[in-house]
DNA sequence: ATTTTTAAAGCAATCGATTGCTTTTATTGT
DNA sequence: ACAATAAAAGCAATCGATTGCTTTAAAAAT
């Protein structure tokens, strides 16, 4: 497409007689400039079609009203809700949002980080790919003086402001719930334990069965079961086995514990008499699935907005000080079916 | 944050004794400079931790390796999908996008555009919101040499490359299959008329009726049944007309059919036996419930990657040709339970 | 009427990378 | 050994907006 040449504000000085500096105060509200040229100026900025160029405004004023976002996939609810809570925020602010998704690739995580790097965004906001291993990329972001913030999955060892579902009290909360309902075998469904929420969920699990004195059953603890068809796949080893779990705490996702409720409606197991099944996320389906599926809702939006507020209250990351730096959203366990053996 | 200067390549170039030309050249893979003080540069770069200024590059390239995307919501599963395709190709491209969401108002898609066409973004991809009334800032994008690409829902007047369902071939063919299915008064469940794809929606439930000589009863067309709440009210008062429908054709969304099939179930009609329901979007949930929904798959990955496509093939749009212009995405009619009636 | 003060406008450097053109250095051929 | 040619490096302008500083014009004070 050709682009024909746009107009700049020394077209419009020319124009008017004036000269370019005059141009971009009035333009941007400045003072020393006499009321009657600044609405001059106005109105043949509109006639001539005049639009800033930012990329040129930006290098000179030396940084960007720009935020990134990197999360694994955008077409995931939990991050696409956080998104939509940043946006909000951000919104008001005047910020854009550059949003660049991993694909869960950390490699792809890398390229991203660096494009943002290169943009001179005023911040990144990040939920780790799934195959975490190193944050040398996170690092270089600090270096390159721009702010970082980390959600949900996030590299632990690092000193920025965080914010996170408190996974461990959630998964506490829901294997509590379940051992009250009177079931005494839970299985737990796990993700890959590079990955902090996926280790404090297990930690919750584990503390609830602690408290209740209950003795972890090491066959009961599946291992990657992420996706639907993994969840379905584990369900029915775990269906098969001589001693049998009464209860599957499917911590991965709601898809996983949608594979869990068909291998039982398959297999003939009543859910919730014969098997209890809880999930995670609070997936629109859940509701809607027969018997609905007990759950955790992560407060996604809510926690979008909090992210950016963070950001525009210049919180700083507090050097050495690690718990201060973190603010933690309060998951709520969903109680639906699935779980309500006693009526 | 007190961001401490970041290198640029002045700052190899003073440390090797350079010019900052070469340096440029050099790290551009660019002719005319030795492989020895290539390399001597890529190494110097490395260790001083440069990082290109996007902003200073593409201010003098003219150009910015951005493709700016402009969608009602994220967190609706078509467009964030849409969102996807689109990322899958111009990742590969080594474009980036800036994603916006205009959150279904007119004002703020405005807005929208203008913060994208200031950061002298490529192209612009856009799907406008429901309260769609002007396209003046639509024209605006060509007018300043950036190419528009609408998808979904779009302003039809306007000469851009345009890549659509065929909504109305798609809603005629799930109306045809539920006149098959011995269904005979068929509601429809119709969205705001100003937008394109409900217009043709209609038009397809329209062209349906009259190709197997059933004439339209009007009070069986309600306005608006957007959400599964309006759904669900608009399933209130068909379901208690003296002459109540057989089916009903919920041509905005699934989760308008949801709202259909929770009203049903309330006032235990059965589905399908009583009452047929056909949504549209294929959304995950449309599945699992019970009876499984009837529905219109959009291929909306598919229809991402198309869209970007279109733009690195540079199609330029046809003045004058409009239809030459246009990309049809084939839909699917998926058929589930609730409207099989004839087993 | 003249000096002082203030407001308005202009000048020129700057942000960092790119690129057409010129100069210097190295290489090749005779 | 010297001219012809090619390769490598340097120079300086440019992209468009911003901003500290200076100059000019207008208003106020004496």
């Amino acid at each position: 497409m050709k682009s024909q040449k746009r107009t700049t504000i020394y077209d419009i000085a020319k124009k008017l007689n004036l000269n370019a500096s005059s141009v971009s105060r009035a333009l941007n509200n400045s003072s020393n400039v006499s009321e009657a040229t600044r609405e001059l100026i106005f109105k043949t900025a509109k006639e001539l079609n005049y639009k800033q160029n930012s990329l040129a405004s930006n290098l000179r004023k030396g940084h960007n009203q720009t935020i990134g976002v990197v999360v694994p996939r955008i077409n995931q609810n939990f991050f696409a809700n956080v998104i939509a809570g940043i946006e909000e925020i951000t919104y008001q602010k005047g910020y854009n949002l550059i949003i660049c998704q991993s694909n869960e690739s950390h490699a792809r995580e890398v390229k991203c980080i660096n494009t943002l790097t290169n943009q001179h965004v005023s911040c990144i906001i990040i939920s780790v790919s799934a195959d975490f291993e190193d944050d040398s990329h996170l690092k270089n972001i600090k270096e390159q003086g721009i702010q970082l913030i980390q959600f949900d999955r996030v590299a632990d060892q690092l000193d920025t402001l965080k914010v996170l579902n408190d996974n461990e009290q959630a998964s506490m909360e829901a294997v509590t719930h379940m051992i009250e309902q009177g079931y005494q075998r839970i299985a737990l469904l796990e993700g890959p334990q590079n990955l902090n929420i996926f280790r404090q969920r297990k930690a919750g699990y584990l503390a609830a069965l602690k408290k209740h004195g209950i003795a972890l059953i090491p066959e009961l603890v599946m291992e990657n079961a992420w996706t639907k068809e993994l969840g379905a796949e584990a369900t029915r080893k775990l269906l098969n086995l001589p001693n049998p779990p009464d209860a599957i705490f499917a911590s991965t996702s709601d898809f996983s514990a949608l594979g869990v409720l068909e291998i039982a409606t398959k297999m003939g197991i009543r859910v919730p008499e014969d098997l209890g099944i809880c999930g995670y996320s609070n997936e629109a389906f859940t509701e809607i699935t027969s018997p609905a599926i007990t759950t955790i809702d992560q407060h996604s939006v809510q926690m979008g907005k909090t992210i950016a507020k963070l950001y525009f209250d210049e919180a700083q990351p507090n050097e050495g000080n690690p718990s201060a730096n973190t603010v933690n959203i309060q998951p709520e366990l969903i109680i639906r079916e699935s779980t309500l053996r006693k009526k």
